[in-house]
DNA sequence: TCGTTCTTGAAACAGTCGTACCATATACTG
DNA sequence: CAGTATATGGTACGACTGTTTCAAGAACGA
């Protein structure tokens, strides 16, 4: 008996909520201003997720699903050779539509350094990317449990976009990123040149 | 007339204050536990800064001012080869002492993002590498006015510090900057491989 | 309608924030 | 000594923070 339960306000609440995350940063957001862009109260903010911080944690959790989503449209693996591929992987992550996961991205990284302890799971968010990567960069791995290569793929990506979303300058990024192709193929085509 | 400034007080807080927010970031600085940690007051602060802006741009100011001093005592660039002189950059740039610098220059280039015109010198702290690195890297880079590679190491060097801090794994990190040296080793070596 | 449960508003609490104001202490010149 | 400049302590202001408390509203079953 008694007024039944509303699960979908709260799940109305949190996905308006991570769009406002997106849209203005992590480090600043406050209950008050968040409720209002809400249309709601910071006492229901309160009752839905129990304290700031679950919010908080409820928003990321939200954001990182909504990204990986978005990822399973990339193109098909083995459709295309590992440069193309890693081209795409470029092109999307740099692309103006994903700048506000970027840019919360990197807020969280910041975060976490100096409290590490709100941000258990972060480290799986580097480590994630590995069983991805390592399939379609196994011509160049040692093994198929190695990381190093998907670990440098990943840290030339990381190290662009940081580069780009502080300079804004696409063409020399875009560029660099054309240099580590450049790289890569000899190691990709032959079965290996003869100077190694 | 009257009581002669002292300028040197204002010198020995700022540095005391870098020191405090090197060792505790720049996210949740506050005026009064600073003075409290630094023997002083917020009025004193205030005093000598003008206000809590202007106090963090100055400790910006000397925290960059005493990354570059270190810098300088880096191996001398001609005498390694471009190789060696990467390794030793990561190794510099890695170490554990270099931590609170690397923490902070994170911290800042997350908060540049959200509120970019706090920090009208941003773009530079990128560029400015140009030069140092367009030098040890000539070889490969396409004249001496380019900057894709530089940028390339850098973007390297950036996402593994990245890695680095949040997983806390150095012997991955170290082997993705082994790779990247063994792709890198083919283009310095020969005059240039016939693959291009 | 009553009881029960979920939902919601308004207000207040205890704190922190950057900063401004006012008085006083300190150190110097004449 | 007086005069004058810098240096400093104490205090309070207004705005903001996350959270709590109290009460009332709203939707259901009996």
């Amino acid at each position: 008996m008694g007024r039944p339960p509303d699960p979908a306000r709260r799940e109305a609440t949190l996905a308006r909520a991570t769009d406002y995350v997106l849209a203005h940063g992590l480090a600043g957001l406050s209950l008050r201003p968040l409720a209002a862009a809400l249309d709601t109260s910071p006492r229901m903010l309160l009752y839905d997720f129990g304290s700031k911080q679950e919010l908080v944690s409820a928003v990321l959790a939200e954001a990182r699903r909504r990204g990986a989503m978005r990822l399973a449209g990339l193109p098909p693996a083995q459709a295309a050779s590992p440069e193309e591929h890693l081209r795409g992987i470029w092109s999307w992550m740099s692309a103006p539509e994903r700048a506000p996961f970027v840019r919360l991205f990197f807020e969280v990284h910041a975060d976490g350094l100096v409290h590490p302890e709100n941000y258990p799971h972060q480290a799986e968010a580097i480590t994630d990317w590995f069983d991805t990567l390592g399939a379609v960069f196994h011509d160049v791995t040692a093994g198929p449990n190695d990381t190093v290569t998907p670990t440098l793929v990943m840290a030339v990506i990381r190290g662009l976009l940081f580069d780009l979303t502080t300079t804004g300058d696409r063409h020399r990024t875009d560029r660099a990123l054309d240099r580590f192709c450049e790289l890569l193929s000899p190691a990709l085509r032959p079965p290996r040149p003869a100077g190694t």
